[in-house]
RNA sequence: GGGCGAUUAGCUCAGUUGGUUCAGAGCGGCUGGUUUACACCCAGUAGGUCGGGGGUUCGAAUCCCUCAUCGCCCA
């Protein structure tokens, strides 16, 4: 067989998913195995797949691979989110783009376009999973508008209402003027903006007097209802009971004291605008104040604005501003750095605005979610970090506002059958609804069309908190054979930027709805920024092209390069060299397997370095995998490939390979082959999930096998107890060899030669590596003397001496010069070990171990300087 | 403004409860090497007063204090 030197990824890698997605091996259903679970934390539904999927993904599939090899019932809910705001804004732009404005629309026409909207492109990126490798259940894929899960999140808002849980309130929200909606806290990013402070003079009632506030929002004078001072603030004590006129709209307002009011800012001095501040709003419900609210829903001024009705607020701050400087109103103005809201979605400044909106009372749901993340540890973050972080979220968290003034997403059961603030029900459909409204309003004759549904929707996350759940029906068939055999699911990968938006938000549901956490372990990535440690965005063009790099590197180079530096919770500083070093790997694989598919068989002896090295390696693969368990359990996935990876190339290829390969065009013995193989195919056990399409190429090519046999559904290593003391004596070895390696160099000995060594065995080092020095070193003759060896160059290996004859003279002033070197070294290293040793504090304080570690190190100095000193006597 | 975390080799990071190797890895660098699996390779090699200062201890990258710089979360 004729095999390509390099490694042809593209070729490959459709051919196994297919394979594997024809035997179902990604499948899963109930049965008498241990499951093991995790569901996909769903991106956009028309969204397309950007390096933080690719990471994230990559995660679950190795997770996934490595339980299915362990043989659990793997089971990997795929499955996208209808991402309300995100997909409704595009859905809107697209409109606008065809000349049709989505308020020219019913919400019967607009939702069709979005579900053709979503038809076209949703999907699209679970298509972009596959090609990365990921071994999901795609039978199970659902979407959090799909008719029952869709069901399950009504369900749920009906019971939570009826417990009391959801209450609909006026109250002051988020407001994103572009999308007109409201937001929640979460969904507001704070900026730090330029701005300015202006300095504007109200006048007082019956007086000539004048009293100066300080700003940032010119343009909310027209809401002003109150002017707040200090009490303890002797410079406003006279004003007391007065009132300020508001300038340009001649309205009187009251001074109002309250020791909310920092003396220190601006002039002391506060203007009231409950309709648009937060802090406002509570000072006016406390001094019960009258409530102006000047803006639209599109943040343009409505009636109160007076003659800037119509314009939008920031054209009317800056003509505002113009007006009063002109009419003397403007004191001064300052240059103030402010934090701005904005919207995550649209990133337009959110306007703190009241209205009637729907909440959720955080307060009970909570408890137990902090309980079982600080307290029992039954759900545990990686890295442990970020429970800080949750606490301090979850003890400072409000009210959930959780209606949205958008069509794409649940809309609200809510119907409403009077004018009434409390003629509402809430129902699961119009039917029972119609029931309700009957005996709650004592009126027998409403009819359905009385009924008018709430035209909110509800907020994604309050269909994604469901997640764990609803993907296997637990709300609507709470006992049904799915949940009660996946459900909680294992681990959950995802990012700590939505930690509080999903994350905790189903851990609040699982305990609400299912008495249960919904998963046991939360592993938190990083984000993925580029070098310049910016985050990749669109916007920034630094996001490389997913697809793109698959081809380039294949995915198995793609998923190596992402783990290789993604410890949990450390954001990834993208580089393609790294997918080009998963790359180099896979080549790396690909041709030991070469190498090892093009050796001939013949009957002849096992030789004697082969045992060792096959002995050798066996150990040493029990220790990594060792090594490999414990990096899992701790969720170091990078760490547990950079073992991995330094098993296969180091150990495996660098050592083993080179140490039992026959001489060229020689054969090799069948038992060194087959062990050979043997050991491959463990190897490839721990690649598989890492590089899933090249590990399962490999291992196809290597022999015949049935679809049962294929590696995907092999059986993980099992772990057995290991030797180190043959470990120990290969790396005595492995620095033998480099000794003679680095003679080599130094004296331009080429490898094909073969040269002589003698050794003077101070050690008494195990001789069981001989044949193994004798062939990686090709050395003709080993052999073991009593006496320095003149006229040869020479290391040492602890205090082993070594000696390599070389015709023609050796340089003596160099060999001496090196000798000296180490010698004074050494002299110095022992010197640091006998103060210590000298330092009664420290023998008598220090373990004994440590002690004992100690002499040891001191007897070998000494025993190291008297050969040198011999050596260099010898010499000079 | 409040809270949390970080600062170790040119880069990205390990370093577990303070103590066996005078601090480790990968990448990159440098030097040499291609008839004999792989130059997407092999071999060898250099590189760090563990952010600064102080303290506790027989002993500190590790614990405490302080300063500096950076990041994240919240208001």
């Amino acid at each position: 067989m004729d095999i390509p030197s390099k490694y042809d990824a593209k070729s490959v890698e459709n051919k196994w998913y297919d394979y594997w997605m024809k035997h179902g091996f990604f499948r899963s259903e109930p049965d008498e195995r241990e499951p093991y679970s995790i569901v996909i934390p769903p991106p956009n539904v028309t969204g397309v797949l950007h390096m933080g999927h690719m990471m994230n993904n990559t995660l679950q599939d190795v997770l996934i691979r490595r339980a299915r090899l362990n043989g659990y019932n793997a089971c990997w809910v795929p499955g996208t989110d209808h991402a309300a705001i995100a997909t409704e804004a595009k859905v809107v732009a697209k409109l606008k783009a065809e000349g049709i404005e989505k308020s020219d629309l019913t919400r019967e026409e607009f939702l069709k376009h979005a579900w053709d909207w979503t038809h076209e492109y949703g999907g699209v990126i679970l298509e972009q999973l596959k090609k990365l490798g990921c071994s999901c259940d795609w039978d199970r894929t659902k979407f959090t508008m799909d008719d029952d899960m869709s069901a399950s999140v009504i369900k749920v808002f009906v019971d939570l209402y009826e417990k009391g849980m959801i209450y609909r309130g006026y109250r002051m929200v988020n407001w994103d003027p572009e999308a007109k909606t409201t937001l929640s806290d979460e969904e507001v990013i704070y900026e730090e903006r330029q701005g300015q402070l202006y300095y504007l003079s109200y006048a007082i009632e019956g007086s000539d007097e004048k009293v100066t506030i300080a700003t940032t929002r010119p343009e909310t004078i027209l809401g002003d209802t109150a002017i707040c001072i200090n009490p303890n603030d002797e410079r406003y004590k006279h004003l007391k009971g007065k009132k300020a006129i508001v300038p340009l709209a001649n309205r009187a307002i009251p001074i109002i004291e309250d020791e909310y009011v920092d003396v220190e800012f601006g002039t002391g001095c506060l203007k009231v605008t409950p309709a648009h501040d937060e802090n406002d709003k509570n000072l006016g419900d406390k001094h019960k104040l009258e409530v102006i609210d000047i803006f639209n829903e599109d943040a343009t001024l409505n009636s109160n604005g007076l003659h800037y009705e119509g314009k939008d607020r920031f054209v009317v701050r800056k003509e505002i501003v113009k007006e009063l400087e002109e009419k003397g109103f403007l004191v001064k103005t300052e240059d103030h750095v402010n934090k701005v809201g904005t919207s995550e979605r649209t990133k337009a400044i959110i306007e703190p605005r009241l209205s009637d909106q729907w909440f959720l009372k955080m307060e009970e749901l909570v408890k137990p979610a902090l309980e079982a993340v600080l307290d029992t540890k039954e759900i545990k973050l990686f890295p442990s970090k970020f429970e800080n972080t949750y606490r301090h979220w979850l003890e400072n968290i409000r009210d959930w506002n959780i209606s949205r003034q958008l069509w794409w997403g649940h809309q609200i059961p809510a119907y409403y059958y009077g004018d009434g603030e409390k003629d509402f029900v809430v129902a699961e459909n119009a039917d029972e609804a119609l029931a309700k409204a009957k005996k709650q309003s004592g009126n027998e004759a409403l009819t359905t069309a009385d009924l008018q549904q709430d035209n909110d929707s509800l907020d994604t996350w309050f269909s994604s908190w469901l997640w764990p759940i609803s993907v296997f029906n637990g709300i609507l068939e709470p006992e049904n054979k799915e949940i009660e055999y996946y459900y909680p699911t294992n681990d959950l990968v995802t990012g700590p930027d939505i930690l509080f938006f999903w994350v905790a938000r189903m851990i609040f549901a699982g305990y609400e709805f299912r008495g249960k956490k919904p998963f046991s372990n939360v592993y938190l990535t990083g984000l993925v920024r580029d070098k310049q440690r910016r985050k990749m965005s669109k916007s920034l063009g630094n996001s490389p092209n997913a697809l793109k790099l698959i081809e380039e590197y294949g995915a198995d180079g793609v998923r190596v390069g992402l783990l290789l530096s993604s410890a949990a919770g450390n954001d990834l500083l993208f580089d393609e060299a790294l997918c080009q070093q998963g790359k180099s790997f896979s080549n790396k694989i690909w041709n030991a397997f070469r190498l090892v598919k093009g050796w001939e068989m013949a009957d002849i002896e096992q030789p004697e370095y082969a045992v060792t090295a096959i002995k050798w390696y066996k150990n040493k693969f029990q220790q990594t995998l060792k090594e490999i368990e414990d990096q899992y359990s701790k969720y170091r996935i990078s760490d547990a490939l950079m073992a991995t990876y330094k098993l296969v190339w180091d150990d495996f290829c660098s050592w083993l390979l080179e140490m039992v390969k026959p001489a060229y065009q020689q054969p090799i013995d069948e038992k060194t082959y087959r062990e050979v193989i043997a050991i491959f195919e463990d190897n490839l056990k721990l690649l598989h999930p890492f590089m899933p399409f090249l590990s399962e190429e490999v291992w196809q090519l290597m022999e015949e096998r049935t679809p049962e046999d294929a590696l995907i559904v092999s059986k993980w290593p099992s772990q057995t107890d290991f030797d180190t003391e043959i470990i120990k004596n290969f790396d005595f070895a492995s620095e033998v060899i480099s000794g003679i390696r680095t003679i080599r160099k130094e004296k331009n000995i080429a490898f094909k030669n073969g040269i002589s060594l003698s050794l003077i065995n101070n050690e008494k080092a195990d001789s069981v590596f001989d044949t193994i020095i004798k062939k990686m070193g090709n050395i003709d003759e080993l052999s073991y003397v009593d006496e320095k060896v003149d006229g040869a160059l020479s290391f040492r290996v602890k205090s082993n001496e070594y000696f390599i004859p070389v015709s023609g003279a050796i340089d003596v002033e160099e060999e001496i010069g090196k000798l000296e070197e180490e010698l004074s070294y050494t002299e110095g290293f022992l010197k640091s070990v006998q103060k210590k040793l000298s330092n009664e504090r420290f023998v008598n304080n220090a373990p004994e171990k440590v002690v004992a570690g100690e002499k040891k190190k001191e007897t070998d100095a000494i025993a190291k300087i008297a050969t040198l000193k011999e050596r260099l006597i010898s010499l000079k």
